[in-house]
Order: C-alpha cells, then sequence, then structure tokens
DNA sequence: CCAGTTATTTAGTCTTACCTAAACTATAGG
DNA sequence: CCTATAGTTTAGGTAAGACTAAATAACTGG
C-alpha cells in the first residue's frame, strides 16, 4: 500500500530560486534561455544547464537541449506556491509588521522557502485574501489560480494622450523601487502619458512631469480611465 | 582600514542548534557532554566531537577534551539570540496568527534561524515586549539578557503540602506539551503537592488529582503561593 | 590499583548540493 | 555554408555535515 505520490515539497533554496525565475522569464517569452536564467540568478551558464537537467529529470520542468526549459504543470504548482509565499509576505510584513515599501523584499525573499502551509494560510486569514501585494502584484490564491489582470496594460505599449490608473509596480529591485516611489508612481495613482520618445516616454501625474525610460515605463502597468 | 569584527552571524542552521542544546544542557551541569549533544541532536557521539571543535576554533564554546563543553561569551550571545526569536515566535504564531498551543513549536524551530533583527525587533514590538513566552519560557530583551526569574520553584523540588502556581511548563517535546495541556497543567494554574512517592508525585489542581511522573514533575516551575 | 566498561576522540569515507573553467557542439542569421 | 553565439559536457572543486570503525582516555567497582 504506497501512499499516493508526494505532490509535496522537498526543493531546495536554490531549486525554488531556478523555478522562480524560469517562471518570470517564462512571462514573456515561451521558453527560458540558460544565458538569461545564469544572469538573473548570477551562476554561470554551465551551472545552469545542470540544475536544468535535475529539474527536468523530477519533472518540474520541460527542457529541450539547445531549445530552453519551461515549467511542467507540477514545477508552474511549485513556482506559484513560492510567489503565493512570497508576497503574501510583502503584505503581511508591511500591514502587520510596519515594514516599510523597501525593506519587504530581502525578508520575503528568505523566508519564502521556509515557512509552512499553515503560516501561508494564517497570514491571508489575517490580510483577508487579498489578490494582489502592496506593489500590485498578483498572489494566486489557495488553489494557487491568479487573479484575472483585465484591463491591466503596460505603460510601454501606450499611445501618447494615454491615461490611466497605475495598478501595479513590476520590478523587484530596490533602487528602481525607491525611484518609483519617490516619482510618486505607486498603485493607485493617475497618469497621463504626454509624449512617446526614441528611448523614454515624457508623463505626468499629481506629482509632476517626468521622462521615464523605457526600461521602467515597461514596467508599470495601468488600467485605462475613461476620458 | 578593517571593519569591526563581525559579532555579526554566519552560523548555519546546525551550529545554531547544536549552540541551542549546549545552552539548555549546560543550564543544570556546567558543561555540556558529547553524548548527551548527540542524543538531543540525533546525531553519533562523533559528529558531536567534530562540530564542537569547529566551533571552539570559532571561539562560540570552550572545550576541554574528554571534559565536555561550554559556551563562551560570544556563544552564549549567539544561543540568547536563537533563544528570543525562537520564543518571540512561538508568541507571534500564537497571539498574532491563531496558531495552538501544540503547532507554534515546529514552525518557530525552522523560522529562528531565518528571520532578521528587523523581524525579531518588529515581533517584540507587536507583542509589546513580553518578558515569557506562552509556556512561560523567559525571552531575553534585546540586549539579549533574560528576566529574571525570582520565585520560581521546580515541583520536583518541593515538599508534600506545596501550593504554588504554574509559571512556566519547561518542555518542547510535542506530546509532553498536549499532556500537560490535557492535565491543565498551564501557565497561571494552581497546584498543591500532596504526596512525595518514588518516582512521581500526586498532585491537585483545578481539574483533578493526578500521578506525575518525575520525568514530567521537574519541567514544572512555579511560584509559591501564600497561605 | 587494576581491569573492564563506557565515553570520547581520531581517522578515513561518504553524500549531497552546489558551483566553476575549459573544451566541445548545436543553431540560426547573414 | 559558415561562423558567432548560445548551450552543453566534462572533469573537478568546495563546503557542510554526517557515518563507521578503531584507538584512546576516563571512570568505577572489586
Amino acid at each position: 500500500m504506497i501512499p499516493l505520490a508526494q505532490t509535496k515539497k522537498l526543493l531546495s533554496e536554490a531549486q525554488e530560486d531556478y523555478l522562480k525565475q524560469i517562471y518570470f522569464l517564462t512571462e514573456e517569452a515561451a521558453v527560458a534561455g540558460t544565458q538569461a536564467l545564469a544572469d538573473k540568478l548570477s551562476v554561470a551558464p554551465a551551472s545552469v544547464t545542470l540544475m536544468i537537467q535535475k529539474l527536468a529529470e523530477m519533472e518540474l520542468v520541460h527542457y529541450e537541449q539547445y531549445k530552453g526549459v519551461r515549467l511542467s504543470e507540477n514545477g508552474t504548482r511549485a513556482a506559484l506556491e513560492i510567489l503565493r509565499h512570497h508576497r503574501l509576505l510583502e503584505s503581511f510584513l508591511q500591514k502587520a509588521l510596519g515594514y516599510g515599501w523597501d525593506e519587504v523584499h530581502a525578508e520575503a525573499e528568505k523566508l519564502e522557502h521556509y515557512i509552512s502551509e499553515t503560516f501561508e494560510e494564517r497570514m491571508a486569514d489575517w490580510l483577508g485574501h487579498p489578490s494582489h501585494d502592496p506593489h500590485g502584484d498578483p498572489i494566486p490564491d489557495a488553489k494557487l489560480v491568479l487573479p484575472s489582470e483585465r484591463g491591466a496594460l503596460r505603460l510601454g505599449d501606450q499611445e501618447e494622450g494615454f491615461r490611466g490608473t497605475i495598478v501595479r509596480v513590476g520590478t523587484q529591485d530596490k533602487d528602481e523601487l525607491n525611484l518609483f516611489r519617490q516619482l510618486g508612481l505607486v498603485p493607485g495613482v493617475s497618469l497621463e502619458l504626454l509624449e512617446v520618445l526614441d528611448e523614454a516616454l515624457r508623463v505626468n501625474c499629481e506629482t509632476g512631469t517626468f521622462l521615464l525610460p523605457q526600461t521602467l515605463s515597461n514596467k508599470l502597468h495601468l488600467r485605462r480611465e475613461r476620458e
């Protein structure tokens, strides 16, 4: 009488980090490349290949040599679980423990690997089962389903004259976060796209008018405002 | 220009666990023996010797071959830090997140190694800087000073007729904790020592009269009640 | 005070988990 | 078709932590 296959976790911190990065990279590109992963994780490409092979053996990823890697169903589940941990932690640290907007990430990054399902659940209860974290990033629910993001548009894709409300600041970089906050570009703020330049956008909001480089403007997600 | 020596942590989970156990064992016995540590940590004695040598090199313990081991000043600091993490976590999980009396330990045992000083501090704030955790165990303060335990007596050391109030249930064992709770022996409860037998004590409290084996009665700490 | 027992340490291995450099190989774009 | 680039293989390294077996020290009871 063999017990049910363990959907349960036995993943190391490193393995979870690989899965998370594969998840992020395949949000845009179908498959994740070795080099891109190596950059994100600050390791040599050879290390990535090795780890990917291990993850493939565990059936957490689909892997084709020289082609790239993407998450399997189990891998996606694992990644979403980590994402849920991370984003609930960010919310909880901020709302329950008074962490600052830029302090939460590092702590969540560590703890996401070590909290139990119970901890996850109790945080969700405490927070009232939020659908988004303080940066506007969507939190998978207990069944690991992401809230639908209907109407969320990337600022970088819009045309001059576009007006919208920021719903998400899609970056984890501490400096970028601080910059956004200093510019007053946080979820809830209304904004107008004044001019599309070569490498930047000119935008206007409550706190003023700025030039926003493409790299940054692609990280802002907005909901269109009816004019 | 070399920066100040790092009193800061670079200890592995295993190392921290060794330090913690040495701390507990030397609460009663001046030095901790290899065998006792091996039992507590569920490893072979040889493994303990190896680790102790490593810790001695790091100047976290004082070690004399064949004699035993005790914490150095730095080692004590490290152990108290972990203890503080653990006990704050137990309190916080219970009070803020509604964990049950027996659920807290396992989670705290894991997380104590990974939370930051910030997390520690914020929990302490949230809890109002408690001096004791839900089991009555003392929590070192931010400067790692333990609250004085004046008047706390071990039940096992008392004579027939002794009456006192439980202030601490000094065990981490899940089954023992459950037993104590089922008997109604939790901090705050008043109790009378009826009879001292060979291997057990007969005690009486609100919830009834029981025979308590020595091994258990040594774990109850009480404050004498004025008659 | 010595012998047998027990506790402790040494020595030599093992495993796991990651990582790297260097050499080799596939692939896709000109 | 051919080469630059991205990806892979190979071989090897490190670090942590554990184990067994054998040697040695310490304790204890006669």
